[in-house]
DNA sequence: TCATAAATTGTAAATTATTTACAATTGCAA
DNA sequence: TTGCAATTGTAAATAATTTACAATTTATGA
């Protein structure tokens, strides 16, 4: 009785986001960036994978996804990567707070 | 100009759960369902999941996922598979519902 | 134009993850 | 105990990803 999971209706799942960890392969097919493209991006620091040993499939979240598609469109409206990168700082320090807010409701 | 990508705040992302397509080893984690019993469930006909081809790794969607919880708090119920299975239809038809309603706000 | 750096892309070999198929095991009710 | 439902185990083959080294493309300033 201690935690109630009714699950009524989708209203919505910020359990489930957070449960949310994919491979490259499927946040390549969600955001339409090449695997290779995020790899590159990872590996100059853009972006950082959950991944947990080396050797081992990169994994990402939610948040990962969604700087990736932010930095994508940044990138389409001609900013260069680092640039890129440095506005969608600011993005995503909100899209974290809403998160959180959204799921610690604890108040 | 003829779409609008503002995507200003998440509001939330519907065509972004129209995108997720993620692995059986994915939804295991999500889940806590062994991928060897997805495959079971799959077999049995409880469960579809978006693979192109046979022999190429399994495919599967929010509703999926879904799906396959919904049944896993069923079965810890005591309810049989099939029990679940068909308990599971109803919720699933609303769900469906409720997810084309917010995809195409079209009115 | 030329040089230089940024950004992306290509790919081979090794590794990880998944598939299928056949089988064994477990739990439960008649 | 028997029989069925449900799950689990695993080996061999295949699919997907990793790393590493390299080539190519694109932008930008001298």
């Amino acid at each position: 009785m201690s935690e109630s999971k009714t699950n009524s209706d989708l209203s919505f799942d910020f359990d489930f986001l957070d449960k949310l960890v994919v491979g490259i392969g499927e946040v390549s097919q969600i955001t339409g960036i090449p695997p290779r493209q995020i790899r590159y991006w990872e590996e100059k620091g853009i972006i950082t994978s959950l991944t947990e040993e080396e050797g081992k499939n990169r994994r990402y979240n939610y948040e990962n996804i969604k700087k990736m598609l932010l930095i994508k469109e940044l990138l389409d409206e001609g900013y260069t990567l680092d640039a890129s990168a440095e506005k969608v700082k600011n993005r995503m320090k909100m899209i974290e707070e809403t998160l959180n807010k959204l799921q610690n409701k604890k108040d």
